[in-house]
RNA sequence: GGUUCCGUGGCCGAGUGGCUAGGCACUGGUCUGCAAAACCAGCUACAGCGGUUCGAGUCCGCUCGGAACCUCCA
């Protein structure tokens, strides 16, 4: 039986090529991928977090296809500056500064934050999450066999990367953001503080660290820090090869950090790195980008909880998670309470239908084309990981389900499919999970519901409708909302 | 100003030239003591103008509107 990534071949938008390729791996049956993680200097507001869970859902369908997937999603932990002016500051030393800690305090305490958040989110870990700082040998290497090339420069301590140099000597910086050299200087030319810099365009490999930067390490340049965009050229280097298969990121990062990132490989060892550059795109809010620096954010705790004035009530992480889902990822996602809402109502719908397919009972025959679902399934995962797609073919199962009592029937081994692929498409792919059912995880809340529905059933029984509306009501009023079925009674808070 | 991209029915959101995306809302129905919930059914749009084509939401041009990037952000 040939793996399911021979039967469903993934057809992946590549950035570089601006052309949707068919995914064929460096070494057959595994799939490298490289993601670019978070500067962890502040929380992670929703739109990192996109990012990241849309990245998890290719890896959760690679890894379901059958790939062998190395997952390698850094943590930028130094060298990424507030400006590339001389005088930028790195962003966690800033804040160290301004918190009085430690840099790595920082560090710490917003990479748990992360990684709380991606928890919540079932975003699955990375096979390996490697960190700027615990590389800085490899990109001080890394820095030596670009000045070898001729397209690196000292000064002052600092070392830059020649992007003329390397453009004059065939190189082709600019080809993935589509930009030109000379309109690049042009637009550029009301910085200031460029003074060790050859030209505009040039992005630093290594800075000298001013006497009051905290974050430093020695280096045949000077004391100093590696440049923002070294970390991941090195660290997906040294753990998934010169060439390798995907490399991902959010859509703000292709310009300048990916176009510096295919620089620095190809001035290294000749090579793009990644065959296909993929980007996920932003979320925004107001129809704005999400930025911490502009406030407009909302924190994916907020929205948890409820605890932000645009948000009527807190979201479960499932249903903020399918609501993501419900948009490609390379397509601009606008952020609202109503568009949470109204996926709320879709993920219950989606989680209900999982329920009921679960006591189905089988029939001696198919009146339902389970393969030709499938097939429709699979074939949009595998164009370009189209989850909404997916997702509408779900609601067409849904609805199968639904109708299963009078209209639709399946074999027992047509039911037995549809469940695993159900859950396959559901859990393991989309990466949702079951609503908890109230706060079913209270026991004694449980009991003490049961007997105050029993009670009221008897009412109901008696036609004592008062009692019955009355328990109704005041249940409503405290938030905890009944709902009457063909077999009995459930609520819900 | 430059680069990249978008503008789809009340809202969100897919659509790689020809066949109903889907969800939410809404309307009608089933169920129910009533309501809610649940389920079923209906609802048919592609910013504007022009062009290519037997045929365009889908390709080309222009106009209008919006976004991201070009300085830090996934």
């Amino acid at each position: 039986m040939d793996p399911l990534y021979k039967q469903y071949p993934v057809h992946l938008e590549d950035s570089l090529r601006r052309s949707k390729e068919l995914l064929t791996p460096v070494s057959e049956g595994r799939v490298g991928m490289y993601v670019c993680g978070p500067t962890v200097y502040s929380n992670v507001h929703l739109g990192n977090a996109r990012t990241f869970t849309s990245f998890d859902f290719i890896f959760r369908y690679l890894s379901h296809l059958g790939y062998k997937v190395r997952y390698v999603r850094n943590i930028t932990d130094a060298g990424h500056l507030e400006n590339d002016a001389d005088e930028g500051e790195d962003k966690i030393a800033k804040r160290a500064r301004l918190e009085e800690l430690e840099p790595m305090e920082i560090v710490q305490r917003y990479t748990v934050d992360f990684h709380n958040v991606m928890h919540q989110l079932n975003a699955l870990p990375p096979s390996i999450e490697p960190t700027a700082t615990g590389h800085i040998v490899e990109q001080i290497e890394m820095i030596q066999a670009i000045i070898k090339s001729g397209w690196a420069y000292e000064s002052n301590g600092s070392v830059y990367f020649d992007v003329d140099a390397y453009n004059h000597d065939g190189g082709s910086y600019g080809e993935l953001s589509g930009r030109k050299m000379d309109e690049l200087q042009a637009g550029s030319r009301a910085l200031d503080g460029q003074d060790e810099k050859r030209n505009l365009a040039d992005f630093a490999l290594w800075k000298k660290a001013s006497a009051s930067h905290i974050m430093r390490w020695p280096s045949p340049w000077s004391i100093g820090f590696p440049g923002w965009h070294l970390e991941c050229s090195a660290m997906s280097t040294k753990y998934l090869g010169e060439d390798f298969d995907i490399h991902g990121g959010g859509m703000d990062l292709k310009f300048p950090h990916h176009e510096c990132e295919i620089a620095q490989n190809i001035a290294t060892n000749g090579k793009k790195g990644a065959r296909y550059w993929m980007h996920a795109n932003m979320l925004t809010l107001n129809g704005k980008r999400m930025s911490k620096s502009t406030g407009n954010t909302i924190l994916p705790k907020e929205l948890f909880n409820g605890n932000n004035p645009i948000l009527v009530k807190g979201f479960n992480p499932s249903v903020v998670r399918f609501f993501m889902m419900q948009a490609h990822y390379s397509s601009v996602l606008d952020f609202s309470n109503d568009a949470l809402l109204a996926a709320e109502k879709g993920h219950h719908k989606l989680m209900s239908a999982w329920s009921k397919l679960q006591v189905l009972s089988s029939s001696k025959e198919s009146t339902w084309n389970l393969q030709a679902w499938l097939e429709k399934c699979y074939r949009s995962l595998s164009d370009n990981f189209n989850s909404p797609i997916l997702i509408s073919h779900l609601f067409e199962a849904i609805k199968v389900i639904n109708q299963s009592e009078n209209q639709i029937a399946l074999t027992a081994s047509d039911l037995e499919l549809f469940k695993q692929k159900m859950d396959a498409f559901v859990f393991d792919i989309l990466g949702l999970q079951l609503e908890e059912q109230g706060t079913a995880q209270n026991e004694a809340l449980d009991k003490a519901m049961d007997l105050v529905i029993t009670l009221r059933a008897k009412a109901r029984e008696n036609k004592d409708w008062n009692t019955a509306d009355i328990i109704r009501d005041q249940l409503a009023a405290a938030g905890i909302k009944l709902k009457d079925g063909a077999h009995g009674t459930s609520y819900e808070i």
